[in-house]
DNA sequence: GCCTCGGCTTGACACTTGTCAAGAGAAACC
DNA sequence: GGTTTCTCTTGACAAGTGTCAAGCCGAGGC
């Protein structure tokens, strides 16, 4: 038997074993999730690309939905850090929507099967009550690292704010979103693209 | 044998009784694909939703995909007009954001789980290749949409648009989005929040 | 009446899926 | 050393999938 469930390991063991296999379970359904999609990654698909046999995820997850939500959330802990560099960096407000730009292109080219992972994610929780919980928590932790930069930016700028932070990563979540789309779709373009268009709508935020 | 396919009916019959019953096939097919999604819509399910039974969809269509790419198609032919009473009868920009920040409502709140599959068919199409061509199509024709209000919008103001088509539709689509997500949520406020924000942005788009 | 043929249903196929029970192997503890 | 506990593998299950072949049924032509 598994260790008991939700209130982790029941043993006296160095303490987080547990928690280690369930890493790095999370660390293989990210690569196939990333690689296939939500619906078409199974179970034995994940742990092929793992050290360990299919049968292993239900010692360590009560279901799948517990192993993808627990790898996203894995992933997303991760990358809300990823533009503070970016506010913490820049002096000048152009500074920092050039390395804003760059840091969106570079996540893109970096690891554009996690962000279409996201989106799909996302997508599902429109249909599936169960995912809605997570997504909404991280898309929440997603708006706020957005809202840093750009609250930063307002202030070496000098100028306020116009929009809310819901507003603000709207706009910029659905470009990067098409420009998701677009890199995927092989247009060459796509990511120099964004960069342009970021350039051009950071000032529009402002009063 | 179904008529030879690509080149529809091959018989002398009342000459679209086949492309009818592709749409009816269609019809329900739109119907079950919005409540369940891309990945959950069986053929059997499609069928059940309609007065036919689960082969007769390989009559009609040569594979899943197939069906799934018409079906969309169909619908989103039917949409793609539905701002042009915006464009049309509004005789000032206000009226005009208005209208259209009410029509933007009206369709989450009417055809929401249409909205839905759109958006997961256009996330599957970052996976699935075979999807890419058509929902690149739709994704234009949508683009366009937004355009004509957009310009219109410009015109009644007497001032220029500042942003290109791609960034007044990547940005009012990311906002569209969340409202849908919010909606499917239940989140009460968020179709109203919706058409306050659109009313915020869409001057932003202005010069 | 008989035959043909388009339209549709039925039933089966090969396969994949999530899940779980049974048990092997090793480590931990007395 | 023997026993218990943890970790993991194997193999099976029932259910569901897209696909398609075989055949039923009724209308039209002769």
């Amino acid at each position: 038997m598994a260790p008991t469930n939700t209130s982790r390991r029941g043993a006296v063991r160095p303490v987080d074993k547990f928690d280690q296999r369930r890493d790095e379970l999370a660390e293989s359904a990210l690569t196939t999730l990333g690689a296939m999609g939500y619906a078409r990654a199974s179970l034995r698909e994940i742990a092929n690309n793992s050290t360990f046999s299919h049968g292993v995820v239900h010692y360590y997850f009560q279901d799948k939905l517990e192993l993808v939500i627990y790898s996203v959330r894995y992933y997303k802990a991760r990358c809300v850090t990823r533009y503070d560099s970016v506010v913490s960096d820049s002096t000048t407000a152009d500074d920092l929507v050039d390395a804003f730009a760059a840091k969106l292109t570079e996540t893109i080219r970096e690891e554009a099967p996690m962000h279409r992972l996201w989106y799909d994610l996302r997508t599902q929780s429109m249909f599936e009550d169960q995912l809605r919980g997570a997504v909404t928590e991280i898309d929440h932790t997603l708006q706020d690292m957005i809202w840093r930069v750009v609250s930063r930016y307002a202030e070496l700028d000098g100028r306020p704010v116009s929009v809310d932070p819901v507003v603000a990563y709207g706009m910029l979540d659905g470009l990067f979103q098409q420009a998701l789309l677009g890199y995927l779709s092989g247009h060459p373009t796509a990511l120099d693209s964004l960069a342009v268009r970021v350039r051009k709508v950071m000032p529009l935020l402002l009063a």
